[in-house]
RNA sequence: GCGGGUGUAGCUUAAUGGUAAAGCCCCAGCCUUCCAAGCUGGCCAUGCGGGUUCGAUUCCCGCCACCCGCUCCA
């Protein structure tokens, strides 16, 4: 079983097929950022079309939800974006290392003041104050709202699609039927200032999200917890990802984000050099964090106007007393009581995902003296579905190929291929990873039959003309 | 952000202070009745900007991007 063992090799593939181009590359490119070909924009909505349906089409207790990139600034200053998200970090003139300057410590140990560096000590080099002015780190983009110059809002491009979801936990509930336990599921872009981007599409400053916010009681979240982590690790295995390369990663405590109770990563085993594990997914029990600092945040509005929309200024108002009963609450009928759901998160990178699903396609095998390269795909997720030829051009086989074509088209992305030789075109889908090709021959005229040729084994069947929809249909369990 | 490396055609490589070469891919045509066959022809490149020079892809400087390591983030 070959394997891509080069990040470079990855990227060279990617580009030369059609998958993932760099971003503006013809005026030298744009760091971090990527755009997805012709090949590689099918699998992506392949890959997100087969995430839905398994959350949302195939659930009774999901809904979903498309929220907007933009939102109230207030959403961020509740979530705790503003803050954690807007650190001073000041570098080092010795080593050059930085550090947030909240983390800096004195010469003999103790916390000191925040904002007197003189006697702060590198943890890098141990140079004692050396430190450059504080420069704030902004992880999250900011834009302007407000087409007149002078009369503008600070907005912000969302970190998480996650916000989107708790901002309209309570239009979900008035508008649906739903019950707690619940979940609610979206697709969409987020936008990180990563301090550092590397290695291809696994650190963007752009990304994809696919996210659920599952709501349940407290006191059941443990146990949603392990559920929603092995239905999330069997989609991956359950859509080709071989097992050997997926594992849980669960997080130390230490390691925790401020709003997680617990959290657990779907690692990828990445087959570059020695062999990299790289988050896919993470799976977080978030307990009631965001729900509760969205009501204190809707109460807090007063503030954001007394401090002329200055988020860095505006404090939170403390929580109500009986928050559990407040507008972001639950109402459970049966028990006569209100809570604040607890949250079980899992979050999956959809560009990450995809180049997993990619990679572990990959493989090349020696036919008869010459390497076939041919990407595994399974059927969900292939760019392709199917691809029909004539043998030759001629005795007509040309227009029957189109017909048949055309009539696939209707059901899956279906492609027409008459150059060169069969064998050849046979090559040319097992790159792209299509699951079947269907040849019009010399028996289709006499017999009324077709061949269709299997990617993974190269066998071939014959199929009758008028059974070929059905059976393909069938094949690719559509 | 630091250190190191890299940048020639869609891909993989070659060469050079003086016309940039090849294979694969792709396209057109011929041939072709089941797995990258063959023949003919064709398209296509020195990342961007500046300097030195009669002349720069080559030497120098700056920028951009990518890779490796560190750092950072989580």
């Amino acid at each position: 079983m070959a394997t891509l063992t080069k990040l470079d090799d990855i990227v060279s593939l990617a580009k030369r097929r059609g998958f993932i181009f760099q971003s503006s590359e013809i005026y030298g490119g744009l760091a971090s950022c990527y755009d997805y070909g012709p090949l590689g924009v099918e699998l992506k909505n392949n890959v997100k079309r087969a995430w839905w349906k398994s959350v949302v089409q195939m659930r009774d207790d999901i809904v979903g939800l498309d929220s907007s990139i933009l939102m109230h600034p207030m959403i961020w200053k509740a979530s705790g974006h503003a803050d954690k998200f807007a650190d001073l970090i000041s570098e080092c003139k010795k080593c050059h290392s930085r550090t947030r300057v909240d983390q800096l410590k004195n010469k003999n140990g103790s916390e000191g003041d925040v904002n007197e560096l003189s006697n702060k000590v590198c943890p890098a080099c141990s140079s004692v104050g050396q430190f450059t002015e504080p420069m704030p780190f902004k992880l999250m983009f900011e834009t302007q709202m407000g087409a007149n110059a002078e009369d503008t809002m600070t907005l912000y491009l969302r970190p998480e699609t996650a916000q989107g979801i708790f901002a309209n936990f309570r239009n979900v509930l008035d508008s649906t039927r739903v019950k707690v336990p619940f979940g609610i599921a979206q697709i969409g872009k987020s936008f990180r200032n990563e301090v550092t981007t590397k290695a291809f599409i696994f650190r963007t400053r752009e990304f994809e999200q696919a996210e659920i916010e599952f709501f349940c009681e407290p006191g059941t979240d443990e146990q949603w917890y392990e559920t929603w982590k092995a239905a999330r690790f069997a989609w991956y295995t359950d859509l080709g990802i071989k097992a050997d390369n997926l594992r849980f990663r669960e997080h130390d405590a230490d390691e925790l984000a401020h709003y997680a109770k617990a959290c657990t990563d779907v690692e990828y085993k990445f087959p570059f050099g020695s062999g990299d594990w790289q988050e896919l997914e993470g799976i977080a029990n978030r307990a009631d964090y965001d729900l509760r600092q969205h009501q204190r945040g809707m109460r807090s509005m007063n503030a954001w106007f007394e401090q002329g929309r200055d988020l860095m200024k505006v404090n939170l108002v403390d929580e109500a007393e009986d928050y559990h009963k407040g507008p972001l609450s639950f109402y459970d009928d049966q028990k006569k009581k209100h809570y604040i759901p607890y949250v079980i998160e899992p979050s999956a990178g959809m560009d990450r995902s995809t180049l997993a699903f990619l990679v572990d396609a990959y493989d090349e095998e020696e036919v008869k003296g010459q390497t076939r390269n041919v990407l595994r795909f399974h059927p969900a997720l292939a760019p392709t579905k199917v691809a029909v030829f004539p043998l030759v051009k001629k005795e007509g086989m040309p227009d029957i190929a189109h017909n048949i074509t055309d009539d696939l088209k209707r059901y899956v992305t279906a492609f027409y291929d008459e150059k060169g030789a069969i064998g050849r075109r046979y090559r040319r889908q097992d790159e792209a990873g299509t699951p079947y090709c269907i040849t019009v021959d010399g028996d289709t005229l006499a017999e009324k039959t077709v061949t269709v040729r299997e990617r993974d084994s190269m066998e071939q069947i014959k199929v009758s003309v008028d059974q070929i929809k059905g059976y393909i249909r069938d094949k690719l369990d559509m």
